[in-house]
DNA sequence: TCCCAGGGGCCAA
DNA sequence: TTGGCCCATGGG
């Protein structure tokens, strides 16, 4: 078991970066919180499982402070894989300064919204699979059962490791979800949904897919088709997994964004999605998700502060873990 | 009990 | 191409 830390300095120009967001909204299993800190557990290409503990400091500047345990200890090249990782996953590249400090400041709507996620940054899924799964299981439901919901498929088809007395989990591969019975999955209580994540899961080791190369393309009406051919991505699956996971320019439509959109901009009149595509795009163009990121996170608090009601029940914060 | 939820597949017109 | 229905599951 060898231990050591990593340093990931956050470039001033990606400031402000807001980690305490990080640690309170969509944590997903197989990520856990411990003493102000992401954690969770890897199994690299060569077997070798790595839990990472990402942590943050202010002083001598913003770092996030890594510590990585791994079982077997890993090669240089192993070891720059995991920070390139970690950068991407917490979009420590990302220069959100403008997003921040001119574009929400000159709109009522994301200044209120913005306020208690100042310097939000959007955390991605280390894969394109994972941040499908999560959409797939996030279709239809109270937003607030997808935490239960990816805990579950992660404790019944990841693989685990106890460290330091813990156990931890992986995310699960396409292989294990797609030689699963249909029953094991539904035990997951993801109801319905249990052959849209066996058939993506199939589809990707039948055609032996690698969905990790969609990060290089910018034709999003491509990537789009190719996702929407997976079965159960429709529009929705596929617009949010290309926002958060290929991080393209896009936004994704659902009950929830078509309301806080049509409410906040539209004075509660119903709009149709094509209008609101160009509504959107125009007005945010490169920041239409960052955007969205505001819209849909703690709407119904934020919404106060505007005199306005909203129906729906954002689920963005997670449960507090002790 | 019924209704609804941060959709997608399917089938009839 | 569009509109309606169904699909599990859980909470109000």
């Amino acid at each position: 078991m060898t231990e050591e830390t990593i340093i990931i300095e956050i470039p001033k120009k990606s400031l402000p970066y807001n980690f305490d967001y990080l640690l309170t909204h969509y944590v997903f299993y197989p990520w856990v919180v411990e003493n102000k800190q992401l954690v969770r557990l890897f199994k690299l290409d060569s077997d070798k499982f790595v839990l990472i503990r990402v942590g943050f400091t202010e002083k001598p500047k913003d770092n996030l402070r890594v510590s990585v345990i791994s079982v077997l200890r890993l090669t240089q090249g192993e070891r720059l894989w995991l920070v390139n990782l970690i950068k991407w996953m917490f979009a420590t590249d990302e220069e959100v300064e403008e997003f921040y400090e001119v574009i929400c400041q000159k709109d009522l709507v994301l200044k209120a919204a913005s306020e208690d996620i100042y310097g939000a940054h959007m955390r991605a899924d280390p894969t394109v699979f994972e941040s499908i799964i999560g959409v797939i299981v996030a279709q239809n439901v109270f937003f607030q059962r997808i935490y239960e919901m990816t805990e579950l498929l992660c404790k019944r088809f990841g693989e685990s490791q106890t460290i330091k007395g813990r156990i931890y989990y992986t995310f699960p591969t396409p292989q294990r979800l797609a030689e699963a019975p249909l029953s094991d999955i539904r035990t997951c209580k993801v109801g319905y949904r249990d052959k849209y994540i066996k058939g993506v899961a199939e589809k990707i080791v039948k055609e032996d897919l690698d969905l990790e190369k969609l990060k290089d393309s910018d034709d999003t009406e491509k990537i789009r088709e190719t996702l929407i051919s997976l079965p159960g991505v429709g529009p929705y699956t596929a617009d949010l997994t290309i926002a958060i996971s290929l991080k393209k320019p896009v936004f994704h439509l659902d009950l929830f964004s078509r309301e806080a959109i049509c409410t906040f901009y539209f004075k509660n009149k119903k709009v149709e999605d094509k209008e609101l595509r160009k509504f959107v795009e125009r007005k945010w163009g490169k920041w239409q998700r960052y955007v969205m990121l505001m819209l849909t996170t703690n709407t119904d608090t934020w919404a106060k502060k505007l005199n306005t009601k909203f129906r729906l029940k954002s689920a963005a914060k997670s449960l507090p873990v002790q």
